[in-house]
DNA sequence: ACGCAAATTGCAAACGATTGCAATCGGTTT
DNA sequence: AAACCGATTGCAATCGTTTGCAATTTGCGT
């Protein structure tokens, strides 16, 4: 009762020797009773938790991190190398990231999320794992920062990323089999009847690259020309990139490939507008099949990833690295599901 | 040179007292070199932090923070009482968020992402705050949580929540007026011709709840009737949802208000399967204007909030708070963007 | 050469929790 | 009664940085 009035009430307990002298124990002894240490009585540790929960004490982490040389805290990076005027807006990241958190609290790990811009701090990886704010660092997506992250792993072991592998690269990584990927794209197009393709995407970062170098494999095999048009992920300037390719698209092209679905989807409703047939006059193949994909006219065709395993393995690798082991990239295949636009 | 061959590299300089060594100082004039502190003669800066550069040297933030009682995080935390299935997935909770990151960057600030399911953890608020780890902490979405966030506004300032108003109350909020926003778009369905309606969306989330008000409050005034017709948001349950109710929506209803785009949208491909012609037979209003809103067909008609703004005036809030005011909530004006829908 | 500011620097005490080690306390054992 | 044991608890150093204050150096006027 006098602890809710706030003339009689006790002094706050801001610290674990605030509780110790409380309970008349210890500071150290509190410490072990939160903790659940064994060695303490269990008695006295059953006392110290009811009042510390009486008096909605915690135990300060910085303190506790600095002493222990471990946060609990998960760093995810997101690199806007390419593409940086719209803040993290891909709804494949996004969906990407609430997954992370969820897998990252099942373990106990708070997550720290940081934007970067690497033209205009090209330290931002060597900050990050410098700061001594966080155990282990996940990298969603390359951007155009492979090299950069190629540098650090050398010396860095708690890192996974999200995004391509390389020939012969050092950082383990984990994501679609994008060349693969777009292979199956521009199968699915050519079989679907195009003779001429389109790569809609921004081929300066890795993965889009990936994406394209494969579909144009394909292509080349068939002898069937495929052209870039560059296109980037926001959602105003894509609108822009669309139209600017919209004549050329009309008239040099009757299958495309999108590097993701949003461009895919934007690219639809334009050749709705234009009044060209989608899959009838023009073929269209989207990547990641995200939830909308099922809901556009027609349905979206589109290569799957598998956000959750990916999530998943992205944690479960950068768990074992935290236990000092040294794992293996993970390389998971797409798959192509096949509805109305090509 | 010899910095690169191990067996003669120096040893690693790991604490501001490494680096002090080496520079023949103390380690407090590395301190204040490294904080551009005005105290130390600019020569021995300039070297200190030439010398920390090429080390690759940056002081441990836990120490710092620890010492300063400031950690330069804000946290961010998604509360998820209702509809706890899915993992942060929102389109429009996500786009705020990268919002959120873009600003508090800009700021200086550090993000500290944290899912919590209140069911689970109905420490969750104050466990957040209590760990010593943040400065401040935003909410993104009073969920079922309003009680609770009441609470803890009693004793802590830097808080900012983004929500709905209520009348009275003590936490500062930051978000649409979604009453009127529920009004706007009743009287939208109405005049397009509906005359029985339909709320589609959880309206345990008070946010929801305050837009179903508004639309029950103008189609009470009109003698219309309308009716509550459960969604939840998460892409797999969202389906099952509205597949349950598409009968009941085909006999009752000529006009449908769904609680977000994300339903409105489903909604709307649903109602494309069974051959309802929108907005002819079903007249259909959503809330948000996500970019997609633009590119279904036809295009949607909805309420739209201002989320760029709303990420500034969260942040913006949230720093007077940290510089001690005390600020007012920002209720921002919804918008009816009129398209195909309705 | 001396005194006196002003400009730099060093010293050491914080910040709050953790943990190896020593100390204490019952209760046995010889 | 002395020695000893296991179970608890207290003590004090430690994590790495910051910062008030004291000490030192420097520059300058006499």
């Amino acid at each position: 009762m006098a602890d809710h009035d706030p003339k009689t009430a006790a002094p706050p307990i801001r610290t674990i020797t605030d509780l110790a002298r409380m309970a008349g124990v210890s500071a150290g002894t509190v410490s072990r009773a939160l903790a659940n240490n064994a060695l303490v009585n269990d008695k006295t540790r059953d006392r110290i938790q009811a009042l510390a929960r009486a008096h909605g004490f915690r135990p300060n982490q910085m303190a506790s991190s600095l002493r222990r040389q471990k946060t609990g805290v998960i760093g995810v990076a997101i690199p806007l190398g390419h593409d940086q005027e719209q803040p993290i807006s891909d709804t494949f990241f996004m969906t990407l990231l609430g997954r992370l958190a969820d897998e990252l609290t099942e373990r106990g790990y708070d997550l720290m999320l940081r934007r970067v811009i690497p033209s205009r701090d090209a330290d931002w990886l060597d900050r990050f794992i410098g700061s001594g704010m966080i155990d282990g660092v996940i990298v969603i997506g390359q951007s155009d920062q492979f090299d950069r992250i190629e540098d650090v792993a050398e010396g860095y072991r708690p890192m996974v990323v999200w995004g391509n592998r390389q020939e012969g690269q050092r950082h383990c990584v984990v994501g679609t089999d994008n060349r693969l990927g777009g292979r199956l794209a521009a199968e699915r197009l050519i079989a679907a009847g195009a003779t001429r393709l389109a790569f809609l995407g921004d081929t300066g970062a890795i993965e889009f690259a990936a994406r394209f170098a494969g579909a144009r494999e394909v292509a080349d095999k068939r002898g069937i020309p495929i052209r870039i048009l560059p296109t980037h992920l926001s959602a105003d300037t894509m609108m822009r990139d669309l139209a600017r390719h919209l004549p050329a698209l009309m008239q040099d092209c009757d299958g495309v490939f999108a590097a993701t679905d949003t461009i895919a989807i934007a690219c639809l409703h334009e050749l709705g507008r234009q009044g060209l047939a989608v899959p009838d006059a023009v073929r269209l193949v989207g990547f990641d099949d995200l939830p909308i994909a099922r809901q556009t006219h027609p349905a979206l065709t589109t290569i799957r990833q598998d956000i959750e395993a990916g999530a998943r393995a992205l944690v479960d690798l950068l768990m074992r690295r935290l236990g000092g082991d040294d794992t293996e990239s993970l390389v998971m295949p797409p798959q192509l599901i096949a509805r109305g636009t090509a």
